[in-house]
DNA sequence: CATGGAAATGAGAATGTTTTTCATTTATAT
DNA sequence: ATATAAATGAAAAACATTCTCATTTCCATG
């Protein structure tokens, strides 16, 4: 993920989006919220306003740099698209964000879309549990 | 969906509950927002107030009496728990919502939350698309 | 390597959704 | 019937997100 891949988007390349896309990449959590991404700025002592890291996030969603989630928090959590397509599977007690591919249930998904007549662009799947450190908590 | 249902969740019988129960019942859309509900229930001349209706339907969701989803839109979707379980494929033109059930896919979800370790207790498919009549308007 | 103009930013106001507070009303066990 | 706990409605608050607009930054061009 570079200046060119902004370049592309048609985006000015600007400190807060150098900023932005360096903590999303650097990050141990490859999920993160608008406001997770904003702490990390702060932390890093840089100084971004909350509404620029809204905005930029946004930008880059519809420039395809980003995913943005749903998960039953009900904010927005984005992720960088690097790598292949992945589906997640969430802990409901940490937190905790694992992440899988299915080739079954992706083809099954098309076929899906297809009898009931969709043109399908997206898909995402979800499945909550109890991740394998919190069971063992119990 | 009546009143012994209330009862077993140690939800009293009221006025207020009865009739959004009555209302989700009734709508010919199954998937709607807690400010649907709220404006349904004024077209019925009910004097409810927007915060019973969010207290209730979490409640609801407590009970297990209903679902809420999360689809792109940002806020909660609630929906009847009635029936057997199925996920959802959307329209992202026009917002049509449409059902289905996959029991290789829900098979092998068991499966993925199994070799992750996960206990599983919950999971959710959402297929975004285009639905047929927004295809043939194209 | 200036510099003009378009694009981007930051602060704060505004928005939309959801939750909380608290005085009043209602349901229900006795 | 009545006491009591639970539920309600209105308004305020909280929360995530977007908008506004004056100021700053980027970058194509000379
Ligand atoms: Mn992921
Ligand atoms: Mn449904
Ligand atoms: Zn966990
Ligand atoms: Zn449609």
């Amino acid at each position: 993920m570079e200046s060119a891949d902004l370049k592309k988007a048609g985006l000015k390349i600007t400190l807060p989006r150098m900023k932005i896309l360096e903590i999303m990449e650097s990050s141990e959590s490859r999920h993160m919220s608008a406001e997770d991404v904003y702490k990390r700025l702060l932390d890093a002592g840089e100084e971004i306003g909350l509404a620029t890291v809204y905005r930029v996030l946004t930008q880059f969603e519809a420039a395809g740099l980003l995913h943005r989630h749903h998960f039953e928090s009900g904010h927005s959590v984005f992720e960088l698209n690097q790598g292949a397509h992945h589906d997640h599977i969430l802990c409901i007690r940490c937190g905790k964000v694992d992440e899988f591919v299915d080739e079954t249930i992706e083809k099954r998904q098309q076929q899906i879309a297809d009898k009931a007549g969709y043109e399908m662009t997206d898909h995402c799947l979800y499945i909550y549990g109890i991740c394998p450190d919190c069971r063992q908590a119990d």
